[in-house]
DNA sequence: ATATAAACCGAATGATTATTCGGTTTATAT
DNA sequence: ATATAAACCGAATAATCATTCGGTTTATAT
């Protein structure tokens, strides 16, 4: 695939995907993000096969050297694109965890946790071709596994404010349910149409409530269908 | 990626995603099948990014020449491989329509539906890598986006048969969710031990039936907490 | 037996691309 | 002004792999 992957040698900076410097120049600080900028809008345009260091550079109008003056290597900027758009992920996530749960219905929080994620992947549509292929790109494998961990503990924790008998085990399960079914739907629905994404969005939060439902007394009576796991 | 991926240079076989031929020998019919089991084992071992040619040919015990004269380039041995797995699920589809479906209710729709397609998930668990990786690779996005179509079309018919009342385009819209949602926990199931595995089969029933119910007289019923889209 | 073609080998080829590095330009501090 | 370091350039390097091809082995038909 590329040049290298996972020799041994380390000539300079191999492994590092940390940006390579904070930079003290305005100049440069602009430079890190038209980078991220430029790269996202170019794995929207051109897919992550096609993504080539040279083909960043050109695009944004600077050359390979200026580049790698700023990250030590490819996978740092896919790197730091996919920490971006975990951060937020994760700043969604600090949005519901500020509501007062205790006293939200099943539907109130699926309004705004549906609602409020759909808002980030719409807003960072340029970065869903990574999301899709993250778990298959060796350099994000790690974050993304993270990540899944990561938010599932959040959900956890909302879904004991929310009022929920499960135990931890249960929850844990539930939490990456909830995830999967999250993720895969809004994905669609960010490629839908208003019409088709209304209803899509619906159906989401009705699956969700189906998954949910079960383990809120509250919830219970709803749906009268559904047996306890 | 590769040296080569969409230059205009055709040298000999570039775009050809066939098998180079149909092997007129026992020996090499049976090679077309070692290479294609090989890969998936691979495919599960080291991942779509360190897949090789090479590696292919030395694990298998055959040169790359060899490896050649079955298939005419590496993305060919994907797609063959893409195209097993998705007969399997072609071949789960056409046993699910030797039903008589007209007389089933949904629950035993879904629970004939969701189980077989998670033997199929269960039995090419090798497939998985590029299941999730599918539309990620330039070779089978085609074939992904066909697929999708073709399930689509087939849920649709099966939907029609189950007595739903909606629009052809309405009915669209939800051969694709459902068939988003399966497919993403089908994922997660097949990853989860046996406990688990039974709860989040359970729930992804219930989810697919409250995402299916409302357009289902006979249903409706039972779940009042929904609002018909 | 022997001719014919399939099956196979593997070093060589060629393309591609991440990364480096010596040198140039540009900004900032004194 | 001028020294210092940041920011930048881009040709050259090195690695990796898909693919080819001339030749060898093996099977099958006559």
């Amino acid at each position: 695939m590329m040049p290298r992957k996972r020799t041994g040698k380390t000539p300079a900076a191999r492994g590092r995907l940390e940006p390579r410097r904070l930079p003290v120049q305005s100049r440069g600080r602009e430079r890190t993000r038209q980078i991220l900028d430029t790269t996202a809008r170019l794995l929207e345009q051109v897919g992550i096969d096609d993504l080539t260091t040279i083909l960043i550079a050109d695009k944004l109008g600077i050359s390979v050297g200026a580049l790698y003056h700023y990250y030590p290597n490819k996978h740092a900027i896919l790197h730091a694109l996919g920490t971006r758009w975990l951060e937020e992920i994760a700043s969604a996530l600090d949005e519901i965890e500020r509501q007062d749960l205790e006293n939200f219905s099943l539907h109130e929080f699926l309004d705004l946790a549906v609602d409020r994620l759909l808002c980030v992947y719409k807003r960072q549509r340029a970065m869903l071709s990574l999301a899709q292929a993250f778990s298959s790109i060796p350099a994000l494998r790690d974050l993304d596994e993270q990540h899944d961990c990561f938010v599932i503990q959040r959900l956890m924790a909302i879904f004991r404010r929310l009022g929920f008998s499960a135990s931890g085990n249960e929850l844990n399960r539930l939490g990456r349910t909830f995830h999967e079914l999250t993720h895969a739907l809004l994905l669609v629905i960010v490629n839908q149409h208003t019409i088709r994404a209304s209803r899509t969005t619906a159906d989401l939060k009705r699956m969700a409530f189906a998954l949910l439902a079960p383990h809120r007394k509250e919830d219970l009576t709803a749906t009268a269908v559904v047996e306890p796991p």
